[in-house]
DNA sequence: TGAAGGTGCAA
DNA sequence: TATTGCACCTTCA
């Protein structure tokens, strides 16, 4: 058995060593170690438990070609003992996903959430924000540690095993395997110095631990996915887009759509592309094409929907399901500038919605796939107009607050202002203006997004006189944007709505700093709000899509569970932003 | 075969 | 001077 101190709530430092990435990749646990102080010494100590792989290769090499591995009475006792301390993960989320699924072989998956105290990773990203918050990275740097030993160490075989730790046989790695435990343990002690000293980031350190534990749990549970439908439905679509290409007059490759469109049949470029300025065949070019009645040009822009569609979702998901069928996106909780999470793996934060594919009729859209747990209900909840409100508040513009208090609409008021009345077509541009004037966009912007989403296409003059009519009817917003410039630039970051600190690289661009503050505090209160309401019992959260919380509710307590959480989070936004917000709820189906 | 570019999805 | 984020496919060195 293993040599483990018979105490309970020791701080102890953690990392696992695995075998892949993400549980539904197969990653599993193949060693752990561990650090913490004991009788004033410190103490580590590696563990491998699947290593080398042995029976996966098959052979042994020579006599010396020994199973090193611990037993399976090991691993228990080890996860047992770690069940009653207190932990610290170099990212948590990760390490925790891998124990909660256990060891390939044996299992014995635990849920080790509440007995984790803290994430240096998170932690060092609030710290210093513009540093790498990379383990080794960040212990060069404090302390000039040096990893080239190991690296020369280890590279012929992880080369020899394409980056596979734990096909890396246990006494070339055993040496290395304690080191991210120790200095997992040093940095988290070398953090509570800091702290001591600037105790201000505490607060924000711990929301961003609470979330690493509703992240977690979310990964744990993953959203219910009807893979064998979108794999029909995919089929489908397949046969779909052969038919679609019968009708397209080139081969329906881009090159190819490039030349048919501007040289065979000289039709005129709306756009081009981005670093080579070559005519393009994206989708808003295209509509300028079929308005030029450019023979192949819609059936292409219906090809181009449709196999995206199949190769990021219908095939896309289904290929990245668990065995349960159910999808789980990787959470990246640190590292965005925006302070916003990311959804990565499968991008659950891009989901389209219904209309985007449109084109593809008679079959179900992607959102249409996913399922809740019997006896459940999926439903999604958001902050509405969120950002405008937000913003009127930060620029102090009293016009659109008093529009909000008293409950009228925003963009109706601002068309008639602008056109004169409210009808669709008017209050659509009003409505882009509103969303992106905010922000500083110039006329040439402005119109891009006009016509990106309604299809009215302004003429240059028009653009610019809408701009110029909204910038003195709403003159605080020109005048906060100049202003978050101006503090950006003097202090190198902005403060957000809970004083987290938006740090700037040298080099940023600052005439963004406005919409730093206003998404980035937004992304703060989702947060709170995310973590507030998660329960395994009454409502799980299952995604976050900046701001809004997609959730799973028991049938039988839907009426209450939606007004709770509507509720908590209008009061709670409305009191962290001191202006009327409200929530609203859809459900999923 | 990997990087870069283009495209499309979300907020 | 809108911003940010991610995945898939094609092209090209």
């Amino acid at each position: 058995m293993l040599e483990l101190p018979n105490v309970s709530g020791l701080v102890v430092a953690c990392d696992t060593e695995t075998s892949g990435l993400h549980v539904d990749d197969g990653a599993r646990v193949s060693a752990v170690s561990i650090a913490y102080r004991h009788e004033d010494k410190l103490i580590s100590a590696a563990y491998p438990f699947d290593q080398g792989a042995l029976d996966k290769i098959g052979v042994a090499n020579s006599l010396f070609d020994v199973d090193d591995n611990c037993s399976e009475e090991e691993y228990v006792q080890l996860i047992e003992w770690l069940g009653r301390q207190r932990l610290i993960f170099h990212k948590m989320y990760f390490d925790l996903q891998i124990l909660n699924k256990g060891h390939r072989k044996w299992g014995h998956g635990k849920d080790l959430i509440m007995q984790t105290v803290w994430d240096t990773k998170l932690a060092q990203w609030v710290i210093e924000p513009l540093e790498s918050t990379g383990l080794k990275e960040t212990a060069a740097r404090l302390w000039g540690e040096d990893e080239k030993a190991e690296q020369d160490a280890l590279k012929p075989y992880l080369k020899q095993n394409g980056n596979r730790f734990d096909l890396v046989p246990w006494d070339v790695v055993g040496p290395y395997a304690s080191k991210d435990a120790e200095l997992t343990l040093r940095l988290y002690e070398s953090q509570q110095e800091i702290l001591r000293l600037k105790h201000d980031l505490l607060p924000h350190i711990e929301l961003e631990i609470d979330c690493a534990r509703t992240l977690t749990k979310m990964s744990y549970r993953g959203i219910g996915y009807d893979v064998n439908r979108s794999r029909v439905e995919g089929q489908r679509a397949v046969a779909m887009m052969k038919e679609v290409d019968k009708q397209i007059p080139f081969p329906p490759t881009p090159v190819e759509a490039r030349k048919w469109f501007y040289e065979v049949q000289e039709a005129i470029p709306h756009c081009v592309t981005d670093k080579t300025r070559q005519p393009s065949v994206s989708e808003c070019c295209v509509r300028s094409l079929i308005q030029q009645n450019i023979p192949g040009a819609k059936m292409y822009a219906t090809r181009q929907k449709i196999m995206h569609a199949i190769g990021t979702y219908y095939d896309g998901f289904a290929n990245a399901a668990g065995e349960d069928g159910r999808l789980r996106t990787d959470w990246k909780q640190d590292g965005t500038v925006t302070m916003r999470f990311s959804s990565n793996r499968v991008n659950l934060q891009a989901l389209p919605h219904d209309f985007q594919t449109e084109a593809l009729k008679g079959i179900i859209p992607p959102r249409g796939l996913f399922r809740a747990e019997p006896g459940w209900e999926l439903w999604e909840f958001d902050l509405a107009q969120a950002e405008a409100r937000v913003a009127a508040k930060y620029a102090g513009c009293e016009t659109w607050i008093q529009m909000f208090i008293d409950g009228r609409d925003l963009h109706s008021e601002t068309s008639v202002k602008l056109f004169g009345d409210a009808e669709f077509q008017n209050r659509q541009v009003a409505k882009r203006a509103n969303f992106s004037l905010i922000y500083g966009v110039g006329p040439a912007t402005f119109s891009r997004s006009v016509e990106k989403f309604t299809g009215i296409k302004l003429l240059d003059a028009e653009a610019k006189k809408i701009v110029n009519e909204w910038r003195e009817m709403y003159p605080e917003f020109p005048r906060i944007n100049r202003k978050a410039e101006q503090v950006a630039e003097r202090r190198g970051f902005v403060l957000l709505a809970d004083g987290r600190q938006r740090y700037f690289k040298p080099y940023e661009e600052k005439h963004k700093a406005f919409n730093a503050v206003i998404q980035g505090s937004i992304a703060q209160f989702v947060k709170r709000w995310m973590v507030g309401i998660d329960d395994d019992e009454r409502s799980r959260v299952l995604l976050q899509i900046h701001d809004s919380l997609v959730v799973e509710i028991p049938e039988d307590k839907v009426d209450i569970g939606t007004k709770a959480i509507m509720n908590y989070g209008s009061d709670m936004a409305t009191e962290f932003f001191g202006v009327p917000m409200y929530s609203e709820s859809k459900r999923w189906k």
